[in-house]
DNA sequence: GTGGCGACGTTATACGTATTACTGATCATC
DNA sequence: GATGATCAGTAATACGTATAACGTCGCCAC
C-alpha cells in the first residue's frame, strides 16, 4: 500500500524543477502524452494540436528532463569516457576538443580520465565512473586502464595503439610510421649522414613505431643514428640533448626529436652549445603543437590532425555503439618543414 | 496491478551488471541491508558478521551501484561543470587538472564547458547537461553563461572575477593586480621608461585589472606607455608588436605582454627586427606556462598558480554545497625573474 | 506476565522517465 | 448496424537505489 498522499497542494516547494508531470498536468493530459510528445515518438499516437499544447506548457515551465531517471530508464547514459595521459599536453587537448564537439552534434557528453595525474592507488575515479559509461575511447599511452575496460565489456575505441593489441577493439591510428618516414627523407635529402634520435623514455606504441621507423630508414640509406632517451620534458630533453651533443666523436647534424616538447629542449642545448640551427643542426620536433610556431626557429616537424583524431574517435564509438563494426582508419600525418632544418652547413663533415 | 513475473528464471542474460537486489540474494539478506551495508549507515542496525558477508557477496559479484538509480534517488550527481574558454590553453588545462583532483577525493567529477568552441546557436550542450549537475565553477572569460546559469541558481564559484558582478556567488581570485605591479616595478627599477603595452584584444575582467594596473604604475612613476591590442595568439602577437615596435617616435625599452603566448610572438618579432633580448628589448610574459621556459631567452613572467586555483575552485564549491558561505580568496601571483628583462642598453635613449 | 527497550532487520515506498498494453471513440465498409 | 480499423490518448508499470516506517525477537525490570 502507497504512502498516504501529503497534504494536498499545501507546502509545494517554491520552484522546485518542473517535471514532466508539472507539464501533462498544465497542458492537460498525461505524463505519458508528454514524454511520447518530447521524444518525438508521437507521429499517429497524438494530434498535432495536443503536442503544441504539450510543447507550449513545456516551454513556460521551463522543463528540462531529469537525465538521471532518463539514464536509469533507458540504461543508457550517452556519456563516452576518453582516456589521455594528460591534458596539460596540447595534443591531448586538442583530441578531447574535437571528441567532445562530435559527441556534442550527438547529445553525448565526454567525460576523462584521469581527472588527477594518474591511476591513484586508494581512489579510483575511473572505478566509480565507469556506471554510467556507454563507452570508453583510450589513447596507446594509458595501457594501464585498458584491463579494467575489458573487463567490463564496454564498448571500446583505441587511439594510435597496436593493432595486435587490439583484440577486438575497434582502432583509429595516425600515420605515425609515415610521418616519421617523411622526417628522414628529408633529411637524408638534404644531406645529413650522422643522426641523433632524442627519444621519449616512454614505453608506447606510437613511440617504437618512431624509433623503428627512423631506425630502419637510416641503415637503409647507409647513415649513422645514435639514440638518446630522455623525459617527456623541456628540461629533461635539454639535459638530454646537451650530453648527448657533448659526447666525444664526430657530432650529429641532424637531431630528430619525438615531441615538439623534446625539440625545444634541444633548441635550448644547442644555442647553449653554441651551435646554430639550422646551420650548425637540424632540429625536427613531432606533433605540431602551437609551441612548434613559437619557437624560433620554428619547428620542422610532423603534422598530427589532433581534433580530427579526436572527432573520428568519437565517430568510431558511435558506430559501434550502433552496433556496427567500423574498419580500422589511419589519418595522415605530414611533414611541415620551417625554419630549423637546413643542408649540414659549414661545420658539417 | 503489477505485470505477471516473467518467466521463472528462464532467459536470465548471460552477465547482466549485478544490482542491489542480487547482493541482497547472494548475502540471504534484503536490498535494504545491502544499500545499509555499502553506504556505511549500518552502525546499530545490522550486526557485524551480517555486514561482512553483505561486503563480501557485493566482492565477489563485482557488484557497483548504479549512478544513475543513485542520483534519481538522492536528487544530486556529485557532478561539477567548469566553464573555461578553452582546454587547449594550458593554463586553463592545468586549473582542471586541480579542480578534477580535488573532486576525486571527495567523490565528484569535474565535466567541462564548452565541449566544442563556443556556445552554438543551435545546440547547447550545457543546457542538457545542466540537469545533471551539483554547481558550477565558471572562469570570468565565460561570461555568456552565466546568464543561464544563474536562471538555475545553480552553486555557482566564479574564478578570476569582478567581485561586484559575482551577486553572492563565491569568488576565488588570483593576485592578478599585485602581479602586475611586480612586473611594473621590477621593469622601472632596471631603468626603463618607455613601455609598451601588449595586450589581448578580449573583453574580461582579468585583462582590464592588468591593463589599469600597468597604467596607474607607470603614471606614478611618471613613465611612458602605449598600448597595442592584439588577438590573443603567437601569430597575431607577432604581427602587433612589430607594427607597434616600428611605428615613429622613440622605440620602447620594455615591451609588457598580458600572456606568455603573447610575449612569444613578441619575441618572434623582435628577432625579426634585429632587436637583441633583453639587450634592446625586454619582455615580459603572464601565466608562466611550459612555454616560458621553452622560449630562449627564458620569459620573465608572472607566475599563476593554476592547478593550485582549480583546487581551491573546487573546495570553494564543495563548501558552498556543505551550506557554507566561504570567504572570498585570493591566491598570490608572483613575478619570476628570467632571461628576457634587463635595464635598457646601448640601445636605450 | 506485561511493558519496555535494544538489536537486527525487513517492507514498502519514491525519485522521474520511457514504453507497452490497453481503452474509447470515430469512421469507413459491407 | 455489426465489424474492424484507425486515431488519440491513458494507465500502469520498471529501471535500481536510499530511507522512513515498521516488525520481531530476546531479555530485563517490576
Amino acid at each position: 500500500m502507497r504512502h498516504a498522499a501529503p497534504e494536498g497542494g499545501a507546502g509545494r516547494p517554491a520552484a522546485a524543477r518542473p517535471t514532466s508531470r508539472d507539464v501533462a498536468r498544465a497542458a492537460g493530459v498525461s505524463q505519458a502524452a508528454v514524454s511520447l510528445v518530447l521524444g518525438e515518438k508521437w507521429r499517429g499516437r497524438v494530434s498535432e494540436a495536443t503536442a503544441d499544447r504539450v510543447r507550449e506548457s513545456a516551454r513556460t515551465l521551463g522543463y528540462r528532463p531529469n537525465l538521471a531517471a532518463r539514464n536509469l530508464r533507458l540504461g543508457r547514459t550517452r556519456t563516452a569516457l576518453l582516456v589521455v595521459p594528460a591534458l596539460t599536453n596540447e595534443f591531448f587537448a586538442r583530441v578531447y576538443t574535437g571528441a567532445a564537439e562530435v559527441a556534442a552534434d550527438h547529445g553525448f557528453g565526454v567525460v576523462l580520465y584521469p581527472s588527477p595525474g594518474g591511476v591513484g592507488p586508494a581512489r579510483d575515479p575511473f572505478d566509480s565512473a565507469r556506471a554510467l559509461l556507454d563507452g570508453v575511447i583510450a589513447s596507446s599511452m594509458a595501457a594501464e586502464a585498458l584491463a579494467a575496460i575489458r573487463g567490463d565489456e564496454l564498448p571500446l575505441v583505441m587511439l594510435d595503439s597496436d593493432p595486435a593489441d587490439s583484440r577486438g577493439a575497434a582502432l583509429v591510428n595516425l600515420g605515425i610510421a609515415e610521418g616519421m618516414r617523411q622526417v628522414a627523407d628529408h633529411l637524408l635529402a638534404l644531406g645529413h649522414r650522422r643522426f641523433l634520435h632524442l627519444a621519449a623514455d616512454i614505453d608506447s606504441w606510437t613511440f617504437r613505431v618512431r624509433a623503428r621507423m627512423l631506425a630502419e630508414r637510416l641503415a637503409e640509406a647507409g647513415a649513422e643514428l645514435r639514440t638518446a632517451p630522455t623525459p617527456l620534458s623541456v628540461a629533461g630533453a635539454r639535459e638530454a640533448a646537451g650530453s648527448a651533443l657533448g659526447a666525444p666523436g664526430p657530432p650529429p647534424t641532424a637531431l630528430v626529436c619525438d615531441d615538439d616538447l623534446l625539440a625545444a629542449g634541444a633548441l635550448k642545448a644547442a644555442r647553449r652549445l653554441g651551435l646554430r640551427v639550422p646551420e650548425d643542426l637540424s632540429v625536427t620536433g613531432f606533433d605540431d603543437v602551437m609551441l612548434a610556431g613559437a619557437l624560433d626557429p620554428e619547428l620542422t616537424t610532423v603534422h598530427l590532425p589532433a581534433e580530427e583524431f579526436g572527432r573520428q574517435g568519437m565517430r568510431t564509438l558511435l558506430t559501434v555503439l550502433d552496433g556496427e563494426r567500423p574498419a580500422p582508419l589511419t589519418l595522415p600525418a605530414r611533414l611541415v618543414v620551417r625554419g630549423s632544418t637546413a643542408p649540414p652547413g659549414a661545420r658539417g663533415d
